[in-house]
RNA sequence: GCCGCGUUGGUCAAGGGGUUAAGACGCCUCCCUUUCACGGAGGAGUCACGGGUUCGAUUCCCGUACGUGGUACCA
């Protein structure tokens, strides 16, 4: 057998943000080209012109390279097999289709809008309730097929508006072999003759991607379960423009569904449940109208990937964990799950807790170095990444790092003073009063050591470490939270810490 | 309506003729920690239903129900 090189393809409409949905399609593309030593291609599939949204190309692009999926071949870098936007390929679809007519495959259609609908409305039926174009309706219609050859061609010479549909034949077993679902079977009485050029002399999305998956030699194609239907249009195309041989291997995704019941996840859904649905922030530019992303929302790319990944498929072993070289070293079709899932967005967040968890200090440090700048603050990356050392384990985003450690960078404004005030006494406050003192002449301000010498003070104060900890904790931090207290006191250093003490004995009279 | 696809705890899921039906998220309890987390130990909770086939079905077959997708000169 032949051994083709395994190409593989992206072919997002850029009418929007790219969906969740859209970004595992893009990354079980990807897995499956790497795995393979093949090329992953991006097509924008831009045919229908009044659907068009400008930006939503290079978002797309953007969003690829967030989530580190970068295509071999796109648009904007090029490649041997361009255009690949569909809108410049224009001229090439027409003589595909002609090429069908002229076989007997296809057919010129001259029925306009309004003679369109007025036929759905007649053969409308509470049994029937979405009539179609089909071998049978075809023969009331004005079309090179009822159409004497003679009007056809004065219609065509006088340029008449006209589509080109498939002739789809009256009954025909159609079986394919889908990698996520094996044998599938349609009777092609049930697809209607399918508009394959449309008036304007764009192609529709059957025939545009059967003709470019020919021109591209794409090998597998991977796309939502939502095309399954109309799989045999394709598949008739590919025999009947004489391509049989040249087709891909279909691999039909389930789909990702909503998680409180009924239909295909949507951005609305995310504004309704309150999580992200697109992966990055979406500005539609008509409307002005934002959906958040997950990028903005605080994921990191490998958590947001690796959450998508077992969204649908699993290596098989308890592990979840998996970084991009992993999963595409593990990847395989055959564990893919045919039945959609719904979204957990409380999973996603603990994904992206795991990666936050044991990301780097550094990382995590320049990563949170903008938030604290939209705060009105600066620090040291040294003391951030610090900083983030200790609170990190708590934390599911990384602007959460100043939520769990905003007193790292200011004063606490206040105080939880029902914990401390009731129990708030002088030998306390003679206690914090001579613990300043003496932490000014520690020689060592490790948190270890710091704790030995706290200890020792309480000690020889008579006071119980619970009784003077948790009031040291909140003159620190304003609350019951934090990492440990001597951890806070070697990070915050020993003047910082007075200070606080001061403010703190104040505070508690 | 018709056609396609699907159905293992609340969610993601492993498994697949004989099992105590994995694991993870979430939830609950306890331990650790004189904070919050992390970590650890437990707990509650499941094979949609009905018929077959079989010595035996969660697993195979057929129905039903339910879910989901399609049914555009949208992708």
């Amino acid at each position: 057998m032949e051994h083709k090189k395994v190409r593989v393809r992206f072919a997002p409409s850029p009418t929007g943000g790219l969906h969740l949905g859209g970004v595992r399609t893009v990354l079980f593309n990807y897995l499956f080209a790497k795995q393979h030593k093949g090329d992953f291609v991006l097509r924008i599939e831009d045919t229908d012109q009044t659907r068009y949204v400008p930006g939503a190309e290079e978002y797309i692009s953007e969003c690829l390279s967030w989530c580190g999926l970068k295509p071999d071949e796109s648009p904007a870098m090029g490649g041997p097999y361009g255009p690949y936007r569909q809108s410049e390929r224009k001229p090439l679809y027409r003589q595909y289709a002609e090429q069908l007519v002229a076989s007997g495959h296809a057919y010129y259609a001259f029925d306009t809008p309004e003679e369109l609908e007025n036929m759905r409305q007649t053969l409308k039926t509470p049994e029937n309730p979405s009539p179609q174009y089909n071998h049978v309706v075809r023969e009331k219609m004005r079309n090179s097929l009822t159409l004497p050859d003679a009007e056809v061609q004065e219609l065509l010479t006088r340029n008449t508006p006209h589509v080109i549909r498939i002739n789809m034949p009256a009954n025909e077993e159609l079986t394919f072999t889908d990698m996520v679902r094996g044998e599938v079977t349609f009777n092609t009485s049930q697809v209607d003759d399918k508009v394959l050029l449309k008036a304007d002399g764009m192609p529709t999305y059957h025939l545009a991607v059967v003709v470019d998956d020919y021109l591209m030699k794409i090998t597998h194609a991977f796309r939502g379960e939502e095309w399954l239907p109309s799989a045999p249009v394709h598949l008739l195309l590919w025999k009947y423009l004489g391509w049989e041989a040249d087709m891909p291997q279909w691999a039909h995704l389930p789909l990702i569904l909503k998680p409180d019941g009924n239909g295909k996840l949507s951005k609305r859904d995310g504004d309704r449940l309150g999580f992200p649905v697109y992966a990055m922030n979406w500005t539609d530019p008509k409307s002005g109208e934002l959906t958040k992303g997950f990028r903005e929302r605080g994921f990191l790319p490998e958590a947001f990937i690796n959450m998508l990944a077992m969204l649908g498929w699993n290596d098989g072993t308890e592990q979840e964990i998996f970084s991009l070289e992993e999963l595409i070293q593990k990847f395989s079709m055959e564990r893919v799950h045919k039945a959609g899932a719904k979204f957990d967005y409380e999973k996603a967040k603990w994904f992206n807790h795991q990666y936050i968890h044991h990301k780097d200090n550094e990382t995590l440090a320049a990563l949170f170095l903008p938030v604290l700048a939209e705060k009105g603050l600066s620090a040291d990356p040294a003391y951030v990444a610090t900083v983030a050392g200790l609170v990190k384990e708590r934390c599911y985003f990384v602007n959460e790092i100043w939520d769990h450690g905003f007193f790292f960078f200011q004063s606490p404004e206040s105080y939880d003073e029902a914990a401390v005030k009731p129990k708030w006494n002088a030998d306390k406050e003679a206690f914090f009063t001579a613990w300043s003192s003496l932490l000014e002449s520690l020689t060592s301000a490790t948190a270890a050591d710091l704790e030995v010498a706290f200890k020792a003070l309480a000690t020889e104060k008579n006071l119980k470490m619970g009784d003077v900890q948790l009031p040291f904790r909140i003159m620190l931090t304003g609350g019951k939270f934090g990492p440990p207290v001597f951890d806070i006191v070697a990070t915050l250093g020993v003047a910082e810490t007075r200070n606080r003490i001061a403010k703190g004995v104040d505070a508690f009279k």
